[in-house]
DNA sequence: TATCCGCCGTACCGTACGTTACGGTTCAGC
DNA sequence: GCTGAACCGTAACGTACGGTACGGCGGATA
């Protein structure tokens, strides 16, 4: 810790030690859980003095809007690559997507999060939606647009495609391990969740190749 | 209120009073949300004093259990009724089953209680996946078991047929209405998801006749 | 009518937390 | 070396809540 500030600028400076600040309030949570989230563990955790804590972030519904700004930057992945999609190119990208999506919301620190965020005010739960949900769905939906332009699928409406895709690959994950439960998904469920989704989603919406077997 | 008490035994006209405390809880969590759920609070909107709060329950996290637990005890639906299983009674259970559940896990009831579960201590987590999501897959795996024994469907892990149904029936509802989105949920639209829910699982393990229209 | 018991209302206690304030320390710039 | 700003560590304040104690009331029983 404490590395030779980057000498950019003032502000940037900041932002360093504040990213050291918001990964102590994130570690503090997966480890403690949120009942222990106090300002006085979080500026112990982060060897920072509270005053700094309300300098920098104002109070504490700011320091928690601040981490979970801070944790969708550190998960944001990049889209898919648009050349040449065909069916297997369109399976592979939708399996890249459930994968990468289930290996997010099984992490210990989105569920901590979305476990504050639930309990905490408005505010927060409409950050990590829009940091979630309905961020991802903004990055499938040009994926299954451009996927249907080539006739590969067939949908009305790409929200509610999406929509069944989330059902599809998240089913009850996510509201088990919310509610403490303990799911199985080391990495081959994961992939193995993540192809049976895409094969289930492409069973419903291809529009050439027969449906593959459910299940 | 206040009814003449039950005169059965003192143990019910405990319970009938009990039961007013309980559904003041859940209106308090309802309408002021799950920060303001305080035992002084629940005192005044149950007209009884804390010191009784504390004799009848113990302690907070008692008397919240067994608010779960009487809330569970008043959504309970009945199972399906086994006679003669054809293609267009299956499709309705299956609807029927679809429906309910949105109804439920879209009631205020439902998201206040799943709140506090998901904020508390782990013991309510598992009370209300007991209650919840468990309870709904073991009363529904009896009709997927009897569909597929005349037929009607093709699967070999009923649990894992289960999940499908329940991600294709619930999709991106809860974890919206938890983080305090409002997804629009009126009667139509519940009819609406529960035939669509119907129809693609009925596409995606259907054995006989071929794969509706999805979407 | 006398007694008892359960409950209400309220005051109270201990604690924990968010927030503020302050003295001491480090460090950049002059 | 001096100054000032930023920050650390900690103490302190106000508040709110979980939990307990107590006086009083009403209703049941004899």
């Amino acid at each position: 810790m404490q590395v030779e500030a980057i000498t950019i600028a003032g502000e940037e400076e900041i932002t360093e030690r504040r990213a050291a600040v918001l990964d102590a309030v994130l570690a503090l949570l997966v480890e403690k859980g949120a009942a222990a989230l106090t300002m006085t563990a979080v500026a112990q955790r982060a060897r920072c003095s509270k005053e700094t804590l309300y300098k920098w972030f104002g109070d504490r519904d700011g320091l928690l809007s601040e981490t979970v700004r801070w944790q969708a930057s550190k998960v944001r992945a990049g889209a898919y690559d648009r050349q040449h999609l065909d069916a297997g190119a369109l399976r592979e990208s939708l399996e890249a997507f459930a994968a990468n999506w289930l290996s997010v919301i099984s992490s210990q620190t989105s569920v901590a999060l979305n476990r504050v965020a639930i309990g905490q005010a408005e505010a927060l739960g409409g950050l990590v939606l829009a940091n979630g949900r309905f961020a991802i769905g903004e990055r499938l939906k040009p994926l299954l647009l451009d996927a249907r332009a080539a006739g590969l699928i067939a949908f009305d409406d790409a929200e509610e495609a999406f929509r069944t895709f989330f059902g599809l690959v998240g089913r009850d994950v996510q509201i088990r391990l919310l509610l403490g439960d303990r799911p199985p998904l080391d990495g081959s469920t994961i992939a193995d969740d993540a192809a049976r989704a895409a094969n289930q989603f492409l069973a419903l919406y291809g529009a050439k190749q027969q449906p593959a077997k459910a299940g």
